[in-house]
DNA sequence: CAGCCACTTGCACACGTGTGCATTGGGCGG
DNA sequence: CCGCCCAATGCACACGTGTGCAAGTGGCTG
């Protein structure tokens, strides 16, 4: 084993032939005779020939790689959404790049020199923060992950997840089950997300000529963290409690854990006193006590998609923008008043 | 905007020299005289030069990049550790390929030829599998999380929790607390590491003289998911419970939530009929009812240690093996007996 | 037998960057 | 005034791979 990597120079040496004829053997061109080729083959095998990825991606100006911006990789719906994308990627020989934002805008722009400096092919980015700004690559396709823009650009393509048809359904679940005075949790961390779900949650209360506005909490933190979700909803249940609700909507799951934390301490048995649904279905809903209902959001499929729909633009595909539609999942922290 | 990304060479057209000033210029080298330096500076910033890393790669030799093998993203201690490394490349001006095997011996191959390919600086590995086949590649260095080898090669290093120290802890809180009859509920798809979680509770009762071997179970899955881990745990407490066992040390969290569902199905109430001990301190131990007494395992510090050890490495500076001590935090799943 | 064609291989260049060495020009000392 | 030295820049090659084109060879056909 030598120090160094050995080259298709080395194989050719060791064969007695050029390196145009030791590359074109390795990729099965029918130019090369069967035998030369086998023997070069078994050749480059027994040398431990291990093809330069680098060199392919300078010559050929593509690099078969994809990188994926995200806010945080502790947020489990990210960790999936990453792990959807992973799962893609590999089979069709793509590797992924990872960088985290932590909505800072700052890093957010050295994240993205750093990956056109690396010339990845397409970019999948799932930052909760506002549109990147668009790097000056033309050619490249950017895939957003629930983060719709309004101006439909042919170089945006988004996969998403109906927030506001999920809201809906969950604050219609809370009507059904005869619920009359409703709140809406929501965090500033994840701007435009939040203002979707909170619409949808408005849009049942107005369809069922509810009170609309007035029990509404966002918590202010812009801190984009699991943590600081909790700590949202541990924060602004109390008041919120205090005005009379016997139903509350989370922004997402972990905001549900704080409201379920913050009715421990206030004595308010859930779903008895009060009946709390989540948004996400991260897999902690379904281990704590109750068990959350919540509004599904496939996140590995999310990722999956995106990934696909990376590759089929790189192959100069035409796709369409991918919405999910959500599903509501009832379990045990609803119940009819 | 041109299609085509700009190279030295264009720059070196519009200034009117070659391309070796402009790269030399670029870099700030002395030999430059200061006013041209200045103007060929300006002119790349204003034609949006982005410097072209893949030939940086080729011609160095070095890509910059770390690759980061890891069972599962999804796990939230993994999701964890991934993130501690991302933090400490990214100052370092490192980027990082991410990939995950599943406990797939041919995937955790394909993946690292992927990396040698590549040709990665170096590689973190955090698969619970067994030692990667190492690749032949003498001067890499490779870092191991939470996967110590017996045999000491200069090759190759590691940073790991003790966690033969994490459960002997556990187990005497227990202890302490007055529980005679203690169990362990194990995992065998991360073997070694369990192994040694189970040894140091093995050694916890042999120091208190108590009962060892009997109380031992180990989920048989080899899927390594904490969806799984929940599921073993759930399963195998029944039968324990059933034998008389009044605490239980879990192999990590995700195995003591799925005791805790059990334990609600059987009708125990933890912490009064039994007391739960967990491994990891994941976030979810804090928000589950009762939360969690569990040994601390400073993820995210794991990967920023990895990474700094690996950097260390390619310094070709001389590093020791980081060895975590566990903490033990008591919350609200054990009580004195 | 000559010419043409198919098959096989090598030459040379490209991708974008960095650097050793040669070259040029100017200033200054002898 | 000549030669020397230093500062500044260009030339050419290297990194490893892919490919258009030329070139060589052998066989087949007219």
């Amino acid at each position: 084993m030598p120090g160094r990597n050995i080259s298709i120079h080395d194989i050719a040496q060791a064969a007695g032939v050029s390196h145009s004829t030791v590359s074109r053997a390795l990729r099965n061109s029918p130019l090369i005779s069967q035998d030369v080729r086998d023997n070069i083959r078994a050749i480059a095998t027994r040398m431990g020939y291990v093809p330069n990825l680098v060199a392919q991606s300078l010559q050929g100006s593509r690099t078969r790689s994809i990188g994926v911006l995200v806010t945080t990789i502790s947020d489990p719906f990210f960790a999936d959404v990453i792990g959807g994308i992973e799962q893609a990627a590999r089979p069709a020989g793509y590797s992924v790049l990872l960088a985290a934002t932590h909505n800072d805008q700052v890093e957010e722009a050295r994240c993205l020199d750093s990956f056109r400096a690396r010339r990845v092919d397409g970019l999948i980015v799932s930052s909760s923060s506002s549109i990147p700004a668009h790097p000056a690559t033309p050619g490249m396709p950017l895939v957003l992950i629930n983060n719709h823009s309004d101006r439909r650009s042919d170089a945006l393509h988004s996969v998403s997840i109906d927030d506001r048809a999920g809201a809906l359904q969950a604050t219609q679940h809370l009507v059904t089950l005869g619920h009359r005075s409703i709140g809406y949790i929501g965090v500033a961390s994840r701007l435009a997300s939040n203002d979707r779900r909170r619409q949808g949650y408005a849009d049942a209360l107005a369809g069922s000529r509810l009170d609309p506005v007035v029990n509404v909490r966002i918590g202010a933190n812009m801190i984009a963290d699991p943590e600081a979700d909790v700590i949202a909803g541990r924060g602004l249940l109390p008041e919120l409690a205090a005005s009379g609700i016997t139903g509350v909507v989370c922004y997402n799951d972990m905001v549900a854990v704080g409201v379920l934390m913050a009715c421990r301490e206030l004595d308010l048995r859930v779903p008895e006193d009060i009946s709390v649904v989540g948004f996400d279905d991260v897999a902690i809903s379904r281990y704590i006590t109750p068990q959350l209902t919540t509004v599904r959001q496939p996140s590995a499929e999310l990722g999956r998609v995106a990934m696909q729909m990376t590759l089929a633009l790189l192959a100069q595909k035409h796709v369409t923008d991918f919405v999910a539609q959500p599903l509501l999942l009832v379990r045990s922290s609803t119940r009819r008043i």
